[in-house]
DNA sequence: TCATAATAATTAGTGTACTTACTATGTCCG
DNA sequence: CGGACATAGTAAGTACACTAATTATTATGA
């Protein structure tokens, strides 16, 4: 028999297993864009999600990133000693923390947006093949993301 | 207007964002399934590597999971400890590690045949689709990784 | 042969990411 | 009005994952 055993275990046909290194590896190719800017991965995301609007509670931070409050907690502590964000008690409801970017942390999106194109460029696969990728892993999402 | 300012920056749009929560989310529906068996989902993609091949090197594992082997030696101390794997020290190399399956991690196999059909199954995507996306993550890991 | 280089694995240190448990604050309702 | 209940954020504990530095062993070369 030509054929290798059809095997369920292997592990190269397991989509977790593609999922986590693309994951690991792309982030790999983002940490030495970031470290000038002083940013991890996790970190930048925050700080995309706070460009987009910016006094929000960790609650409606971690929603929108997908993180447990308790994740954030300490990455926006680190934020904060970084000069990039602020963290202040709601006037109205004391159990909640207004994040708010800080004047670095506004004035570090003008130099963030050169990101973008330069990891696309690194990366040397299309828009569309990116854009394509993009949409399928969303729908993994929304089908085990019960929100 | 009525378009929306199209924003370089704007957190939906990175593959990066979404990468990372796919594979968050999906090492979330192993979760539940894996816990049962003691494992976690980086310990049983190591498993997955030594039903595939046994008695081995712990750098020769850490290639083909993409992994540092600083990151994968407390990882099999732990599979030692639940008595899954054992470590021995190679009689001809002493420097070299021989990982390999105890009876236990070999019979551990039969059992984990049913997890993949289940994960499918609780990820309701067809197959067609999931054999796509996992051809595109490999195209975006061979794009990344060097090796 | 013997110092030096290369290699294999581990250790140390930083930063996520999760779960569970806890504290503080707010709200609801009898 | 006051206690049950809910909610927001934090703390503690476990497990990855990375880089850089160490240790132990083997290979190399003047």
């Amino acid at each position: 028999m030509t054929e290798e055993t059809p095997d369920l275990l292997r592990l190269e046909d397991q989509v977790c297993f593609a999922l986590a290194i693309a994951s690991r590896s792309v982030i790999g190719v983002y940490r030495p864009v970031l470290e000038p800017y002083g940013l991890t991965h996790p970190q930048y995301l925050v700080m995309l999600a706070l460009w987009g609007r910016s006094p929000r509670s960790v609650t409606d931070l971690a929603a929108e990133l997908r993180l447990e409050p308790a994740t954030l907690s300490p990455l926006l502590k680190r934020l904060e000693t970084a000069g990039l964000v602020s963290r202040t008690r709601n006037d109205r409801d004391e159990r909640m923390l207004d994040v708010a970017l800080t004047d670095d942390g506004l004035r570090l999106r003008d130099e963030a947006a050169t990101i973008p194109p330069r990891i696309i460029d690194s990366l040397g696969m299309s828009a569309e093949e990116l854009e394509a990728l993009r949409r399928s892993l969303w729908r993994v999402i929304d089908a085990t993301h019960p929100g």
